[in-house]
DNA sequence: CGGAGTTTTGATTACGTTCAAATCATGTGG
DNA sequence: CCACATGATTTGAACGTAATCAAAACTCCG
């Protein structure tokens, strides 16, 4: 369950409701002046979840957006027959719920434990307004977010099963490398039904393409959820960089 | 070839380079002050393209942002081994090359004879600076356009040949109804191997599928780019709307 | 008309799915 | 601390959808 610090922090004295996160940590927070990184501090609040926990619902009013300080989230929206296609997985630094539209675009669930920092939606506007910094920051994610959905589109559109793992395996590499964490071994916090409702295939594809590459040397699977890669050129061969 | 008419009459003593497009129409118009849309108005360019030229290509310097005025485009990128991914198509009102990334992510062809404005990406970031409302318009636009990429990923990840093939129609129609165009015919400008490209699929499985549609009665083909959808309900039923 | 490109149709193949079951982790209670 | 239960992962066999290969029919301009 969700367990909002923040709030009881607000209702008493202390000006900065969150402790949990360090706001200087934030991608949005790079450029801004001292007194603007404290404005925003202002409007945030710290909310813990456990793994599985529902985040946001997707088609619910977006009165909220969070950023991840530890964890990983994975989103997704249903067909009506219950197919599930995941749209993305979030890590620390990542936004959720930053649209213009009044609704959420995908629903939200953390898979492990998960730290977010979450603002009010119309105080955040507030101060984009106030703070012409923020709001370009703002943008330059979203369109950051728009060059990595186009790459998903093409693994999704062109790529066979093993293209889209060796790309995979190699995004979350490059993640972990602009968190500043060692590319290897990669951490695979999400499961392998996860893995294939995002790549557009099923668990079984999944599982037997890691086995193939494992014996063809290019990873090893230290666990389910930490694979080393051995052969990184083959693998970004495999992976269609263009 | 690309036909530059603005340039010319910025050379001439002409006050308003654009004369081919209304600028009023507009997406980004909106809400704009007169003396605001003067200002956009005046560092805009108008270009003609015949059918099938190059527009921008992908991993150039994005030196100029587009609007389509008339006509369609469609957006793609390749794999090295020359698969392409169509990741989109524009059509009058769109925008094109916007992102604070410095280059284009995807190339652009015209697919009909192509009326654009042009707008040096400096001077529309200055402009932004100044005009908030501008900066917000183009934000919002933005967020849309992810909104949009989250169903394709939805489509490409779980929907069957057929189910994408309804959703393909159904997404025109819906766009010609935004232009307060008729809903029916759709004008179905691209190739069925635009299509294939856009949908994951080959040309001749969309083709197979436009068959069996018809068949079927849902639509009747009064032309390869002109279908009219017969059975609407049939039609968003298998689309798989949520 | 003529001819190039596009679309449609047909036959076969292949990749990934589906259905099924065994194995492996993970965490809980005795 | 181990036995057990539950869910995740892996492996296996058969199937099906869409791809591939091939060719005919249709469009649309010149």
């Amino acid at each position: 369950m969700a367990n909002v610090s923040g709030e009881m922090k607000a209702a008493a004295a202390s000006p900065s409701p969150c402790d949990d996160c360090d706001i200087r940590d934030l991608a949005i927070c790079g450029t801004l002046r001292l007194d603007e990184v404290r404005r925003l501090n202002s409007i945030m609040t710290s909310i813990n979840f456990a793994a599985g926990d529902p985040v946001v619902d997707e088609g619910e009013p977006a009165d909220f957006v969070y950023t991840l300080t530890a964890g990983a989230v994975r989103l997704y929206k249903l067909l009506a027959d219950g197919r599930r296609s995941v749209t993305g997985f979030l890590f620390p630094g990542d936004f959720l719920g930053v649209s213009i539209r009044g609704n959420y675009g995908a629903s939200a669930e953390s898979i492990t434990p998960v730290t977010m920092c979450r603002f009010q939606r119309t105080e955040l506007e507030r101060l984009m307004e106030e703070i012409p910094t923020l709001e370009r920051r703002m943008f330059a994610r979203a369109t950051e977010e728009l060059y990595l959905m186009q790459e998903q589109i093409v693994l999704l559109g062109r790529k066979s099963a093993a293209e889209r793992v060796a790309s995979f395996l190699r995004g979350l590499a490059e993640r972990q490398e602009k968190r500043h964490l060692p590319a290897n071994p990669v951490i695979v916090p999400m499961t392998r039904t996860d893995i294939a409702d995002y790549l557009g295939l099923t668990t079984e594809t999944v599982s037997r393409t890691i086995t193939q590459f494992k014996s063809k040397g290019l990873i090893s699977v230290e666990s389910a959820s930490r694979i080393r890669i051995v052969d990184n050129d083959q693998l970004d061969d495999l992976a269609e960089a263009v």
